[in-house]
DNA sequence: CAGACGTTGGAAAACGCTTTCCGGGAGGTT
DNA sequence: AACCTCCCGGAAAGCGTTTTCCAACGTCTG
């Protein structure tokens, strides 16, 4: 393990003058001895101690990242979005993922400050329970003080700078674009109830039919992904369009309607909500609401980053695209 | 901060003590003792620091991840599998992305270095470039002097533990299934030529098309992603069945055909390779070779933990999938 | 030419933890 | 009762950097 003062030693300077070339100082080297502790590094393949350099430095260049799930689409593309602008800062990124439990979350905001990360992203809907967002926030607060930096993509509940797509009013407006259509019974496939961000979807789905004076839409609770949306397809009958409240559960919904001999979108219609990139190529393409997921994930670490931060909220808002899953009515 | 030394000093005790007590060690520490630090360090608040930590242990407790693009489902299903046992024994994971270019996986190998992890995994293809490998695995030995690991996903071309999976077999084994049901003339939407998997893919395929007696497949180049294939099937014509070299690009061939208004699979059978999780329920459903994607992040990451690890080499096979985007011939 | 100033190099004190030694007391054996 | 072992607590020496002083040496300026 060749350190700092074996390349001192040999460059035949002191370990200041060693460091203040290595490892980028304010303080000026003489272009001669400069030259003699770089030879010396090369010679032999010194490696900086990012570890003794975060402790003397007392600031690491690590950020943390913790996600839901990295294998669905819509974590894997905001983690991409704010993994280029860490790499473009020279931040290395340190990833956990929780499989939506959110005792998990917590934990890992405990081991990433323990690690000293620069920031900390939490991405992913937040949840009902108040108690678990009580102890999540006490342990973010505990990070804060210590000069830690958060952010988060989901819902500001926190107390932290946060990206917050709207999820109400995006899933409003394709209630009006879909009832616009000329649809009027509606089921609404919902992910699990402690999730805020699919309780939003479908409150506001909801919320714009009532005020349309259509009918309340049937409401079937599933998990969060595929199966889940295709489990509560299997329950869907006597409607004309479906809302499931993501991506992944349309597929699953398309999947249940293709198994049960039920066409999409001459029987039913279906539509998702985020825009999942892979799945642009569906058939049939899916009617959604697009979010900028990359950018959201951009957003989101440069507000950690951006030392004036509080408790900002930054809303993006979906953009519905009618696809060939859904179809007017008469 | 909260340091250690303030945590013995409330409780009254030693820092050795308060050491042996909050961060795990073979000393026993006596009932009433260990009631005081633990209760001292949970009313000051204190985190470990692992900066601190490292240093003193020699050893950290994080392992880096490189891989392609994470947005791309098959490093997500990989990374996933490797995540899932890094969570299991309390390690980190550090993350890079290198968007294929094999400079940027030598910095990286260079900067977990810096980092002291314990172990670092490379998953994705080798490239042929025999000097980007030549200067990786110069990268990789200084590593390993100083006590690192590596595995590898892709191709045993580094001298380390490395899981492989068979892609010239699983092509080959799609071609004779293929073949099998009526086809002679082949596509093969090929990727870049620099990179090996793809390349092994088209060899594998191409050679026992070869041994069956059958014409040698056309092979159209593109990107290894869907624009690659979309933009490769455009150039398809008088041609049976198309060989994705893998299913993003044969996503991308389905989107082309159906854009030239040819049907697959009446006007044409498209295979693709990998077995992407996300694509399951795409209509028609498509013909694949499957890939352990999860378990091959898992093995790698167990190679690189085995201290007996030297460069053995896991092969995996590819399971053979026929659906609905290949039909049979007469 | 004396004094002030700016620049460059080095010595040494942190940074917060782990771990090796050492010592003292309790318990067991002869 | 003397001797050995264990067991547990503490002092202190690292671990590899950064950074604050301090000293020495020009270079200007009046």
């Amino acid at each position: 393990m060749v350190t700092l003062e074996d390349v001192a030693r040999q460059a035949g300077v002191s370990l200041a003058t060693a460091s203040r070339v290595l490892n980028g100082s304010t303080r000026q080297v003489g272009a001669s001895l400069r030259a003699k502790v770089e030879l010396a590094a090369a010679e032999l393949g010194y490696r900086t101690n990012v570890a003794a350099q975060t402790l003397a430095r007392g600031a690491s260049n690590v950020i943390g990242l913790v996600v839901h799930d990295l294998t669905d689409p819509y974590f894997a593309a905001i983690a991409d979005g704010a993994m280029r602008v860490a790499e473009s800062q020279g931040l290395m990124v340190m990833i956990g993922t929780t499989h939506r439990d959110p005792q998990r979350e917590i934990a890992y905001v405990s081991t990433l400050n323990a690690q000293r990360v620069r920031a900390v992203l939490l991405v992913g809907s937040r949840v009902t329970d108040p108690e678990m967002t009580r102890r999540l926030r006490t342990e973010l607060d505990h990070y804060r003080e210590s000069g830690g930096r958060v952010a988060c993509v989901g819902q500001n509940l926190l107390g932290v700078d946060t990206v917050v797509p709207d999820n109400r009013l995006g899933a409003a407006e394709l209630a009006r674009a879909l009832a616009g259509l000329g649809h009027r019974n509606f089921a609404i496939l919902a992910g699990p109830d402690w999730l805020i961000a699919p309780r939003d979807r479908v409150e506001g789905f909801g919320a714009a039919l009532e005020e349309l004076g259509l009918p309340a839409p049937r409401v079937l609770h599933g998990s969060f992904d595929r199966e889940g949306g295709y489990a509560a397809a299997t329950q869907v009958s006597g409607i004309t369009c479906v809302f499931a409240v993501n991506d992944v559960m349309a597929v699953g919904a398309l999947a249940a309607f293709r198994d049960r001999g039920i066409r999409v979108p001459e029987d039913v219609s279906v539509a998702g909500f985020d825009d999942i990139f892979t799945l642009r190529d569906l058939v049939p393409s899916l009617s959604t609401v697009r979010l900028p997921l990359a950018d959201m994930g951009v957003r989101a670490l440069e507000l950690a980053l951006d030392p004036a931060g509080g408790s900002r909220t930054e809303t993006v808002t979906g953009e519905v695209i009618l696809r060939e899953s859904t179809r007017g009515l008469g």
